[in-house]
RNA sequence: GGGCCUAUAGCUCAGGUGGUUAGAGCACACGCCUGAUAAGCGUGAGGUCUCUGGUUCAAGUCCAGAUAGGCCCA
């Protein structure tokens, strides 16, 4: 007979298959359609502001992450889509927990890498005007910040993506115009000296990026400069008859005019080797070698001296009536060369940074063509590259050259043309450290922020005490321009910062294009005249003002030559001085931001960032006075793959998120960003993408069941009174609630990866021990009964918090389930609900330690069935009756269950609960289990007694199988006219109204 | 080469202040069920806690070094 129709089986249309990619295009659409992002920060805002009316006092639920801009170049990928997640989450996180959370999602659109690909896909690149480039560089830009909106949005991301920031938005470039007043208003903002990669046929300044490796074969010279300081102070009994040499290794003859320095390692040792004629310094672990190399059959090392101990000494330049003096340096090596380093301040970047510390001038005495200026003896109007052999010869001339020998190295080339290319000095706009105190305030200041992990500090602080001065200048096209000027009869420069207040307010109408529209009178001119001035300052403004040379009464002119006629500066601004001033831009002068933006709440990035977004949007907060932008920064890891290896093209090992979303949906994507501790690297690969779709289905599962089996419950009127649950339930809600109690902390610790490791086992523990056994109760008894509504009551109270807590990670499977369970609301979207506080009446440790030990008891009764199967006594647990032979504890513990929960807890058919004695003798009863005890207290510890566990003893259940609820019972075949149900099935069927089932 | 970080089963993670046989889930093997069914349940087998030293009565845990990997510099 089929009773099936009888029971209540599990309904619902929320589909096992996910299908996540068509449910989550649909949710997408329906989320654009009702606005959701705005509807939701308009509730909240509206909820926030009521409680600051109710509740003055008490903290403002305001929570701010701000959204550190990505470049506005390509698609996005893994790592760029990880950091959106997370902040999703977080931001989703918040909305659920009441906060006021807006997210205003901002994109970095200047820079050489845009211009980079706009050059390109120009074929006469200098045909075009600068305003022509910068028109093709917006819509470049543009068009990736609506590629990546979409991107970003499919991962379910949510926030103001109708109207987000980018940093080329007239507003915003006024801002950073702004921000940098303010480093001209107090002075940090100076010009010097620095090398950069310049290509002399292109007749240009090139970044990094725009650099490409080649071989090239070089002259590689020895040269001993002869050392004029006397160094008995080293080493004392040095010959007096013999001169002594430093020698020196380059690659790059051409740089020796522009020599000032010899750098030694201050670590090293160096040996003073005598050839017989004269003594030359050479690293000790290399002298020997290089003599050899040199030709010198017999040589001495006379003495040894610290490198050190040579710091200011100086020498004489082989050709060049000039001194250089010796300097030391960590960047000095002995796997090639001397051990000591030929040092030109103007021409090297380690050089350059000695030199800074030395105080030695940046000299480059070579043009923008690359030939050396008129006052290079004899190199003057010379190619630089033409003149390596003319060094040489020179150096031969005076006998200075030790060996000369050809060498094939990687050489820096021009990407655009691809001749070699020189790093050349020129003048650089530079953010100093020192004035008002930055380097000091700013690592004062990142004391009081919360970095997380905690080693972020250490790490953005030993970059902060090392930097040198901020070099904001690029000399490119696309970006802000530098508001300077420089006479045009002298050249002497000119920062203002009232004039620079003006032209921001110019780029607030027109936009950073007009910069290059006007000419320097249309700034200085019209702008630049302050008769209109009339505030408080002016006084103080009109003493700067004569401090930078102006004359307010008539024109600007030059404070050196005193001429009217200016230039405008043509570099443009660092790209990280933009998006360091984001925090101005969006935090404090957006309208959504006003009074409760700045500082951020939080910042989240990558670490890279500490050198980064962090690290400049701390100094110009610092620099202008504003102290650090945020009050914690949260930082992630980077994708790396299976095998911990970072993502490229030539491992092969790169996967798209694209990829990751058509094959498995983007709350797999999600699922992945929350299941890793994020604040490691990530590892990602196939394996790690099926193993989490597994844990998926689970999850899915456990809703799906949830909901199948609430299809008839009311929340009004079905639920059933706390204190008249049964045990088993109590136990369901405590263990939920202490649920809810911990995923709360891990969300507000960003500790994603616990959440999801909770939620899951909650789903995998759930639903093999209550959810299996709630399955009697839910399809057998009768609809209405009071154990089958208490089993609901359970389900609807978990299955709540379950797809609550889900909401975050996975918004689309969680809003998903939601519509199916919460059918009552109109505004049915998950996001909106706020995450109720877990009631404490509903955590009972008693209880729970009560049903963790009856927990340990079944695992013994399940491995027994598991025997018992194996023999073939039985097949399914219901086909079993077990006697439990039980020690004292358990005894005890089983003695205050009702047998007919246990049975129902163990899903058996008949229990029996015996004791079992120290002996493994059967039956007894208290006068064993007293000398049981007894015999404990005289037993060594840690023997004998630790060592008895229960036993379960199966055999094949007594009386036949209801063919309902398939319980085996000796009332199956008592009941007329049903004669297959025992006696419950009988009673339910017969309230049911159903009459003779056999006909 | 320097700064910061990471290293526990095939995978993802737990393992406060050092203390008995290192845990979980997945994957795997075997089995049950067929009323969550491209589901559900169970049992079992997996680990020299990267390596080498050291401190300690005792180290996955503390210290030093090495190896591999990551980020940022050079």
């Amino acid at each position: 007979m089929d009773y099936k129709n009888t029971l209540n089986l599990p309904f619902t249309e929320f589909p096992m298959k996910a299908n996540l990619k068509s449910a989550e295009e649909k949710l997408l659409k329906e989320w654009d359609d009702i606005g959701l992002y705005d509807k939701l920060t308009e509730e909240a805002l509206k909820r926030v502001r009521k409680v600051r009316k109710t509740d003055a006092g008490s903290k403002t639920k305001t929570f701010i992450l701000h959204d550190g801009p990505p470049y506005a170049n390509g698609h996005i990928h893994l790592g760029t889509a990880l950091n959106k997640v997370l902040k999703d989450i977080i931001v989703r996180f918040k909305f659920m927990h009441g906060y006021y959370t807006p997210f205003i999602p901002g994109w970095d659109c200047h820079g050489l890498p845009i211009e980079h690909n706009v050059d390109k896909n120009l074929k006469h690149k200098d045909s075009i005007s600068i305003l022509e480039k910068r028109k093709l560089c917006r819509e470049y830009a543009s068009k990736f910040v609506e590629i990546q909106k979409v991107e970003f949005k499919r991962l379910g991301s949510i926030g103001r993506y109708d109207d987000p920031y980018l940093t080329m938005n007239y507003s915003y470039e006024a801002g950073t115009v702004r921000k940098m007043a303010g480093f001209i208003k107090n002075g940090g903002l100076y010009r010097a000296n620095k090398p950069i990669y310049w290509c002399s046929s292109c007749k240009t300044a090139l970044a990094e990026a725009e650099v490409e490796y080649a071989e090239k074969t070089s002259s590689s010279i020895f040269v001993k400069f002869k050392v004029k300081s006397s160094l008995n102070d080293i080493v004392p009994f040095l010959p007096e008859n013999k001169d002594i040499y430093a020698v020196i290794w380059t690659t790059t003859p051409w740089t020796l005019p522009a020599n000032l320095a010899i750098s030694v390692n201050p670590d090293f040792e160096y040996s003073f080797v005598d050839n017989g004629k004269e003594i030359f310094i050479l690293e000790s672990n290399l002298a020997g070698e290089l003599m050899a190399k040199f030709g010198y059959a017999g040589f001495n090392i006379i003495a040894k001296a610290n490198g050190k101990r040579f710091e200011n000494k100086l020498a004489a330049h082989p050709f060049i009536n000039r001194t250089s003096v010796f300097v030391l340096g960590g960047h000095v090596k002995n796997d090639a060369g001397t051990g000591l380093v030929h040092t030109a301040p103007g021409h090297g970047d380690d050089d350059y940074a000695i030199g800074l510390k030395y105080n030695l001038p940046a000299y480059a005495p070579v043009s923008n063509e690359g030939k050396f200026l008129k006052d290079v003896d004899l190199f003057a109007g010379m190619h630089v590259f033409e003149s390596n052999p003319a060094v040489v010869e020179k150096l031969k001339e005076v006998g200075a050259l030790v060996l000369e020998e050809k060498i094939n190295h990687s050489y820096p080339h021009c990407w655009r043309c691809k001749n070699p290319i020189i790093l050349r000095s020129t003048k650089q706009w530079f953010i100093s450290m020192k004035i008002g105190n930055l380097r000091e305030n700013a690592l004062n200041e990142i004391k009081k922020v919360e970095w997380i992990p905690k080693w972020g500090i250490d790490r953005i602080s030993g970059m902060l005490e090392i930097r040198p001065d901020w070099c904001v200048s690029r000399q490119r096209s696309w970006g802000v321009p530098i508001i300077a000027f420089y006479c045009k009869s002298c050249g002497e420069p000119l920062i203002d910062y009232d004039v620079t207040m003006k032209v921001a307010d110019e780029f607030e109408k027109f936009g950073a294009d007009i910069w290059f529209e006007k000419p320097a009178e249309y700034f200085l001119g019209k702008l630049g005249k302050t008769e209109d001035k009339k505030d408080s300052e002016s006084g103080k403004l009109k003493k700067d003002a004569e401090r930078n040379g102006i004359n307010r009464k008539d024109e600007i002119k030059c404070k050196k030559c005193g001429s009217f006629k200016f230039e405008k500066e043509s570099d443009i601004l660092d790209v990280w001085f933009d998006s360091g001033v984001s925090y101005y831009c969006v935090l404090e002068k957006d309208k959504g931001m006003e009074g409760i933006g700045f500082p951020a709440d939080l910042y989240l990035e990558g670490s890279d960032q500490h050198r980064g977004w962090f690290h400049s949007s701390l100094l110009i907060g610092v620099g202008t006075g504003e102290g650090a932008p945020y009050r914690s920064v949260l930082t992630h890891g980077f994708v790396v793959d299976q095998s911990g290896r970072k993502m490229s093209k030539s491992l092969g090992n790169v996967i798209l998120p694209e990829e990751i979303i058509n094959k498995y949906g983007a709350d797999i994507l999600r699922l992945w960003a929350a299941s890793e501790d994020y604040k490691n690297d990530m590892r990602i690969s196939n394996e790690i993408l099926s193993r989490l779709s597994e844990g998926y289905r689970k999850i899915r599962n456990t809703i799906r069941f949830m909901l199948g089996n609430l299809y008839d419950f009311n929340e009004k009127a079905g639920v059933i009174k706390y204190e008249d649950l049964r045990d088993v339930d109590k136990y369901a809600l405590h263990k939920a609630t202490l649920l809810a109690q911990n995923l709360l902390r891990y969300y507000e610790a960003y500790d994603f990866h616990l959440v999801y490791q909770n939620i899951y086992k909650f789903a995998i523990e759930f639903s093999s021990f209550y959810l299996d056994i709630a399955k009697d109760s839910l399809y057998v008894e009768a609809k209405d009964s009071y154990k089958r509504r208490g089993v609901q009551t359970v389900l609807h109270y978990g299955l709540n918090i379950f797809l609550k807590f889900l909401g975050p990670i996975l918004p689309f499977t969680a809003q998903e389930g939601w519509g199916y369970f919460n059918k009552s609301e109109k505004m049915n979207q998950l996001v909106f609900e706020i995450y109720d506080e877990p009631d404490e009446n509903l955590i009972d440790y008693e209880l729970a330690y009560k049903f963790d030990s009856l927990i340990e008891i079944r695992n013994i009764v399940l491995s027994a069935l598991e025997k018992a199967r194996a023999e073939k006594t039985i097949g399914s647990s219901l086909e079993a009756f077990v006697t439990i032979k039980a020690i004292k504890d358990d005894y005890g513990l089983l003695s205050k269950f009702k047998p007919e929960d246990l049975k129902e807890i163990f899903i058996v058919s008949g229990l029996a609960i015996e004791r079992l004695n120290p002996d493994g003798m059967e039956g007894g009863g208290d006068k064993n289990g007293n000398k049981n005890g007894d015999n404990s207290k005289n037993e060594p510890s840690g023997t004998g007694r630790g060592e008895l566990i229960s036993e379960a003893v199966i055999k094949k259940a007594k009386g036949k199988k209801c063919n309902r609820c398939w319980v085996y019972s000796e009332s199956v075949g008592t009941h007329a006219g049903f004669n297959d149900v025992c006696d419950r099935c009988f009673d339910i069927l017969k309230n049911m109204n159903i009459k003779d089932m056999n006909k």
